[in-house]
DNA sequence: GTCTATAGCAGGATAGAC
DNA sequence: GTCTATCCTGCTATAGAC
């Protein structure tokens, strides 16, 4: 078995990372064979025990190697993506953007919204990686720059439930697509993911102002 | 291979509809054998055959028999609950609530709600049936009964979608319990819950608002 | 490092006795 | 209807050649 950092050297199990985060976003960790990835990834069946010691591991590299500097990506362009003294409009339609049209591929943003929910409904190994290195780090950083444009007058736990909430809209239309799609009537092309966008920002801010109406 | 209805008569059917279905939902259709769900339901491992065919079928048959008449009571419920001429306010937190706090164990309330998150993500034929059956009356019920609290000024898509918001925040609350938990601290007991209900109806309200602030 | 071959097991499904 | 016994397939994992 191979040892490996934050970064996989080898261009092998590189292809073999890329190809089981699509497979395990698509269809679940129980739902797709080693196999399959390695079909896939254009290389031996053997080569995920060889490189990951085992399929587990190999899910868990997944998150490590790939989900979490997509993360820290994703907030860097959120934190880029501000204004410098940026009003609570401007905060949470950021937000929005990030996740749902952000600079990322549709299908990179989809794989990695999938990954997230599917750990959010029955957590693994790897939560702890995710709830650790992104979620903790990036709620603290939201619950500061939210703090001053809703007036410093919500307790922190109101705060928190709040950007919940923003999340839960942000992941439900990326997770429910096709049911979104079939309810809406829409395809999830830019003009209606731009709707989204302008639905989730203005429900939200509605919504956080709701403390201080 | 038996028949079977809106009901099963069988009483061992009945105990591997009603294991399958918890089973079912809390490691999706993969994680979850034949040989575990009748083990569960204290049969013998053919009984999943003779009594639904196969195992996909015992899944499709757990929301005919399970899913869909526990959904429409919780409507039921959600309308009964209601008061003769509802505001807004009461909408919204009757909704919330029922999904959240209702009359029904919390078990199965989980069960429901990770079954329905599980085919929003993932659809299979069991959604069309659910899309068919309960989403889309369910919806238009929703629709007619929030359009004039709402000064019949939003089109129905911006109808639409902030009902979807709503559902996110009630699905999500449920969904992603362990991970709520972990970022609040709190537990999902009764208190926690009235609290949720109080989160999701008055970030709700406001966001609903929107339109005609 | 990559491959083939295969062990070893768990899965869904079925046949047939009772 | 229920059970046992069994088939067969597909899975993960490993051993060992190259």
């Amino acid at each position: 078995m191979a040892h490996f950092g934050t970064e996989a050297a080898d261009p092998t199990a590189e292809r073999l990372l890329k190809e089981a985060e699509a497979l395990f976003a698509k269809k679940g960790y129980e739902g797709v064979s080693v196999r399959e990835i390695t079909s896939k990834a254009r290389c031996n069946l053997a080569a995920v025990n060889y490189h990951f010691g085992n399929k587990k591991n190999l899910y868990v590299e997944v998150f490590r190697c790939r989900w979490v500097p997509r993360a820290q990506r994703l907030q860097q362009y959120f934190n880029t993506e501000l204004p410098p003294e940026p009003s609570l409009h401007d905060l949470v339609e950021t937000l929005a953007r990030a996740f749902l049209a952000g600079p990322m591929p549709d299908e990179d943003r989809c794989c990695h919204l999938q990954l997230m929910s599917r750990e959010l409904g029955q957590p693994t190994e790897a939560f702890d990686l995710v709830a650790d290195t992104v979620m903790r780090p990036f709620f603290e950083d939201l619950a500061q720059r939210f703090a001053p444009s809703l007036g410093g007058n919500q307790e922190k736990e109101s705060l928190v439930l709040n950007l919940l909430s923003v999340f839960a809209m942000v992941l439900y239309f990326n997770f429910a697509r096709e049911a979104v799609s079939r309810i809406t009537g829409r395809s999830y092309d830019e003009a209606f993911k731009t709707r989204l966008v302008k639905q989730i920002t203005a429900f939200s801010l509605q919504g956080l102002r709701g403390g201080r109406s």
